[in-house]
DNA sequence: ACCCCTGTTCGGCG
DNA sequence: CCGCCGAACAGGGG
């Protein structure tokens, strides 16, 4: 279920094996989750191995593993990370299974949307590397921004915002939290925003990946009670702001939340 | 039974 | 070329 502040909590979860050697490690009979990577290969290259170091960004996570060794993790919609102890029995949804002398690495994923990688080269892999810029990186100005309105001036900017190559790590309950922040009705489309409205959109995209990693990356604590999270799946639920009842619809293929009084069109 | 779902990719259509 | 839509992936929860 996560988006990029998920992605941090779950990135967090297999920090104690850090330093540690994989003693051994159990892949699912079922592989469809590592299409492009080879299993036997992801076997025998990481057996042996130290977990050394991990990075989150945007929806993927990278696993590094000496030497050369790196594993690329995307959890899709339902997957996830965890540990557990060394004498857990795998079950049928979890995928991947790296024993160490006091934890097992889990990754689990019930419906197989996820995704690994693997990647054996002692450079960090190309698809890594090819990563837009995080939005909380000096990369990310509000003229970057102010780019991509110009460029898309006909999309929505729901669609523009679960667009991973332009935003990164955002998904729906965050492109609807960043929106409803700034006001402007999901339907708008990137060529209607004014220069404040760029520079507004652009701040709170950045506030709301800020304080969600800060808020769950750590601890997976709950949101502020006044953000549209709270409120977003309520029957009846209000506008925090307003107290209007809150919109729900498909755009962009997906369920849209928004306050209708609070977020322009035009 | 039926509907929903914090993701992504693909093919088809206008 | 653009943008939108539904389907597919496949399972669990309300």
């Amino acid at each position: 279920m996560p988006e990029l502040a998920e992605v941090e909590y779950y990135r967090r979860q297999w920090n104690s094996g850090l330093g540690e050697k994989i003693l051994r490690v159990e892949l699912h009979p079922k592989v469809r989750i590592f299409r492009g990577a080879k299993p036997k290969k992801i076997l025998s290259s990481l057996k042996g191995s130290t977990f050394k170091n991990s990075f989150a960004n945007g929806k993927q996570m990278l696993f590094v593993f000496s030497p050369h060794c790196w594993l690329g993790v995307h959890l899709g919609m339902t997957g996830s990370l965890r540990i557990e102890a060394v004498d857990f029995l795998p079950k049928k949804h979890d995928h991947l299974v790296l024993f160490q002398k006091k934890t097992a690495l889990v990754f689990s994923d019930p419906r197989l949307f996820g995704r690994i990688r693997f990647d054996f080269s002692k450079e960090e892999p190309a698809w890594w590397k090819a990563l837009p810029p995080s939005l909380l990186s000096k990369d990310f100005t509000a003229s970057k921004l102010g780019a991509i309105g110009d460029r898309f001036r006909r999309t929505p900017l729901k669609a523009l915002l679960l667009r991973q190559d332009l935003f990164p790590g955002i998904g729906n309950w965050m492109a609807d939290e960043i929106l409803w922040r700034s006001r402007l009705h999901p339907s708008k489309k990137g060529g209607d925003l004014s220069p404040s409205e760029v520079r507004t959109l652009h701040r709170e995209t950045r506030f709301v990946c800020s304080q969600a990693l800060r808020i769950i990356g750590k601890n997976w604590g709950d949101l502020p009670p006044h953000w549209l999270f709270n409120h977003r799946w309520k029957k009846g639920g209000v506008c925090p702001q307003t107290g209007v009842e809150l919109k729900r619809e498909t755009i962009a293929g997906r369920t849209t939340c928004w306050s209708p009084a609070w977020q322009k069109l035009s």
